[in-house]
DNA sequence: GTCTATACCCGGATAGAC
DNA sequence: GTCTATCCGGGTATAGAC
């Protein structure tokens, strides 16, 4: 499962983005040095400057890259329609798979305080657009009548939590096995939103036609 | 809402911890200097060394207090019985209650990366204490029949997102409102987890007379 | 585009007077 | 128990040779 890649291939660039994400998800963005994201590229501190201006500008490509994939999908999902719950469970299911299969180590981007860091202010400004998509879907799901009434920010921050959760997941493997199944997480999630829970089979049917 | 505690009356000791803890929570711990933490109590950096060892002295007592309640309670509710459920309902309204009422800020103390540095050894033993008695709670309510037969592991990770999401909720005031209810969560919870999520109102009846 | 050397700042902690 | 002064280590970033 750990995409183990001929490391000689890659550009140092990439090579540099994927090591800082790791060190940063375990050690946090300010517990990492520069210094250390050398050693694990397995070049001397001062060479990282040619290809980034500043620490800070490494953590933002990644933020960038990660909002970008996130926002695309969350679009995706609403051009192909088929109502809120098929929709959200799609993006659920594809929230999962994504975290698992890409090669950066996401955590620090959103657990450690990155986005609270005054200098972040674009990766602040991506992450509204991406929670806005997700609220539109849920506001159309509730006044559809698909959903339960819910207050809205509260329904946001439930599915907030859990997409976290499953992004913490990827931290120790002994807790990995929980809400990596793609249909867990997702399927949790809207047995607690849908009115009527037993809906949930034809969402599923619905969503796996759709991601033909 | 906010504790407005006439602080001349607070032993330094005592300010110290606090200011330090809503530092802790914006900033970040290593993002808090014990200069900026001085400044907010009124003295100069050297002097909080008379109260305390060290930084990490700080973040251990406020971590310390923070789980010894947590485990306090969790024991209380579970000697208290009434069935997994009930004793599951309890705690999380004790859990919001409490997050919503303490003067200190909670954020930093699990949504930092405190936990994962190494210094933090006891900390991180008070909190498997922690998560073993909610786990078990969730492990009798599966056994019992009480509770869908879930992955425990997943029941245990979704909790704890919903417990770190109201602890993070206290950020922005303006969700605030969303997950402060204590039935709010408590009750989306409780729907998703029980075999028979109608039994939801006799839980909660239960839950209020053991409450007095 | 990688290296060595280094400037510069900031943060944690101690010494010692009052 | 608070202050001023200071030490020391570590971190970001730049200069300049190769």
């Amino acid at each position: 499962m750990t995409t183990e890649l001929s490391t000689t291939t890659w550009p140092t660039r990439e090579l540099i983005l994927l090591e800082a994400s790791r060190l940063f998800a375990v050690r946090g963005y300010r517990g990492t040095s520069t210094h250390d994201i050398a050693a694990a590229v397995g070049v001397r501190q001062p060479s990282l400057y040619k290809h980034f201006a500043s620490k800070q500008e490494i953590a933002e490509e990644l933020l960038r890259r990660d909002l970008t994939a996130g926002i695309d999908a969350l679009e995706r999902m609403a051009a192909d329609g088929g109502g809120a719950a098929v929709e959200l469970y799609r993006y659920l299911q594809w929230e999962v798979r994504y975290v698992r299969s890409t090669p950066f180590d996401l955590r620090a981007l959103y657990l450690d305080e990155i986005l609270d860091l005054p200098e972040f202010e674009e990766g602040r400004a991506m992450n509204v657009r991406y929670s806005m998509l997700l609220r539109s879907i849920i506001e159309r799901g509730i006044q559809s009548g698909e959903f339960l009434d819910l207050d809205v920010g509260f329904a946001c921050q439930v599915i907030d939590a859990i997409v976290l959760e499953t992004i913490r997941g990827t931290a120790d493997r002994s807790a990995a096995h929980a809400v990596d199944e793609p249909d867990l997480a997702a399927g949790f999630l809207l047995r607690g939103l849908l009115r009527a829970p037993s809906r949930l089979t034809r969402v599923r049917g619905a969503a796996r036609t759709l991601d033909r």
